[in-house]
DNA sequence: TGACAGGGGGTGT
DNA sequence: ACACCCCCTGTC
């Protein structure tokens, strides 16, 4: 596989935002669940990248995964394509995650995740769609039972699908640790159990519209929105604006005061097409000076 | 080791 | 502007 990234960017891809189901063990290799492969990554030299699935799907997972990691050859393109020579700010940003890519989840995984959210930090998100995946979602096929037994580890789980989150109750969801957003997921199920094939329309339609038909779900604003379709389906003009990137802005680009809105419409015009990318540079900067 | 605030990567009213 | 829900984290 094409060695994508250097140094720790890797756990910046991984674990720094855009995906809430990578575990890194005390070996410092990480270990993912997405649909329905599970992957193991290690980082074997600054810029070298191994990895490993269990036998019966590793031809299936290696397909997966080059999709996933976004790790065609022309990745690197996209990012040479942004306007880092007319703005410092963002070449600095570039230069301090040489190889940050943005993932390319599976869409309905990517909704579940993003309702999660909302005021809450990673590790928390991570622990709420881990209790999902585990008590809601079903075993991964691809496990080895006997293994699992010698180990005495748990059986891992995907994500429960719209379809049979539809069938699970709001209490149920709460005991998942997802407090008020528990509600949004439920009501979110119903609305998609009532009208089959609209994430297919949605995931394919045009920007604008993917993002409207988004914001009609319960818990689902512009920045949830544009977290999906960025992450979950390549929109790269897709330009989420959380608090970090209200920091990054206000900081960096004078833009104090400006509502998120307006941010927003500012990244797409000043970042181009690719602004979703430009984004992902900013918030990591951002975070890893955080204050 | 354990109790106790404080605040959190947003949405909806 | 404020509630929503409650878990993580830092602090005593």
């Amino acid at each position: 596989m094409q060695p994508p990234v250097e140094g720790g960017v890797l756990a910046e891809i991984l674990d720094g935002g855009q995906a809430f189901r990578w575990l890194r063990g005390t070996d410092g290799i990480w270990t993912g669940v997405w649909a329905g492969n599970i992957a193991r990554l290690r980082q074997t030299s600054a810029s070298g990248l191994q990895w490993s699935a269990p036998a019966a799907l590793a031809p299936a997972v290696r397909a997966a995964l080059v999709h996933y990691l976004n790790a065609a050859p022309d990745a690197g393109d996209l990012a040479d394509a942004l306007p880092w020579r007319s703005d410092d700010h963002l070449a600095r940003c570039m230069a301090a995650f040489p190889g940050l890519r943005l993932l390319r989840q599976p869409f309905g995984e990517t909704l579940l995740c993003f309702l999660c959210s909302p005021t809450k930090q990673i590790v928390q998100i991570k622990q709420m769609v881990a209790l999902l995946a585990e008590r809601h979602g079903a075993p991964l096929a691809s496990e080895d039972a006997d293994a699992r037994a010698r180990n005495d580890q748990p059986a891992r789980h995907r994500l429960p699908t719209w379809g049979e989150l539809a069938r699970v109750s709001e209490s149920a969801l709460r005991a998942c640790r997802l407090g008020f957003r528990a509600g949004h997921i439920h009501r979110t199920a119903q609305f998609l159990a009532d009208r089959p094939g609209w994430m297919e329309h949605t995931e394919t339609a045009p920007y604008a519209e993917a993002r409207e038909r988004l914001c009609l779900l319960p818990g689902v604003g512009e920045k949830v929105a544009d977290c999906v379709l960025l992450f979950g389906a390549g929109r790269l003009e897709a330009f989420p604006v959380d608090v970090w990137i209200l920091r990054a802005m206000s900081r960096h680009y004078h833009l104090s005061g400006w509502k998120p809105a307006q941010i927003a419409q500012f990244g797409r015009a000043h970042f181009g097409r690719f602004a979703g990318l430009a984004q992902q540079y900013l918030f990591a900067w951002e975070r890893q000076n955080r204050v």
